[in-house]
DNA sequence: ATAATTGCAAATGCTTTGCTTGTGA
DNA sequence: TCACAAGCAAAGCATTTGCAATTAT
């Protein structure tokens, strides 16, 4: 059965290898925000011949097609997530690098309030929290 | 005189060499947002011996000292401005490159609500809009 | 058939580092 | 004096790319 983002590539018109095929499989199943590394590690499991540099230009690719998301947080290579309908951001915990997804429409409607108060039109964000545990 | 930053290194006990006290000096008549790059043009400007290496060096030591404030925003290399007392995030204009800061207390307010709603302490975020600008 | 994609290794771009010489306190 | 800093070039790391061979449509 194709993957979640095998149909977008589908949609896309998008030349399905299989290479494509596994890595959008791969990154369908994540749940994760994997980097190319970790991606690279999980297809190789199933396919050990898939190179790195594919890994790289899928992924640039899937990027430039809206089907996955890239996130440069804060001392870290390039990290990857399926796109969600739903936008959100991330709060990073500091200790354990585990990242949290959330969504908060006041802060939303203020950055664009923000934006337009400056005289511009808002096209793009970046929101990253970055925390520790609040020990019990 | 001793250039802002300059005080700031001596507050802190760095040694003060010749190449810090320029590189102190260009950073604390920087307006913009310089990267390495930029700053290793300004200082080669008054001093034309100094290496890209020793701005490198310089620029992380004033960081990590709390001195500067890196930025990494989307497709840039790091750039950088002396921290000030008041926290500020910025717009970066997306057609021209140019960087707005602004100031909103209530989105301050409610990433730290956001963090502890999930039972984090904020500490640290990273704000960032891009945004085009508006025509009249 | 043929234009696009892959794998590989080499190249890139930014940043860091090892080592020797120089220098601030 | 002498631990630390600078300059240089080499190394590092993530990512991209040229090219010949392979493959999807």
């Amino acid at each position: 059965m194709p993957s979640d983002i095998e149909n977008k590539c589908i949609k896309r018109g998008l030349r399905l290898t299989d290479q494509r095929k596994l890595i959008a499989q791969v990154m369908s199943e994540s749940e994760d925000h994997p980097d190319v590394d970790e991606l690279h590690n999980r297809v190789n499991k199933i396919d050990s011949k898939i190179s790195i540099a594919t890994v790289y230009r899928t992924v640039k690719l899937f990027e430039e097609a809206g089907i996955v998301a890239k996130h440069d947080f804060k001392g870290n290579k390039a990290r990857y997530e399926q796109t969600t309908e739903e936008h959100h951001d991330h709060l990073i915990d500091i200790n354990t690098g585990e990242i949290i997804e959330f969504v908060n429409e006041d802060i939303e409607k203020l950055q664009k309030q923000v934006a337009e108060k400056l005289g511009y039109k808002l096209v793009d964000h970046r929101l990253e929290l970055y925390g520790s545990k609040n020990k019990k």
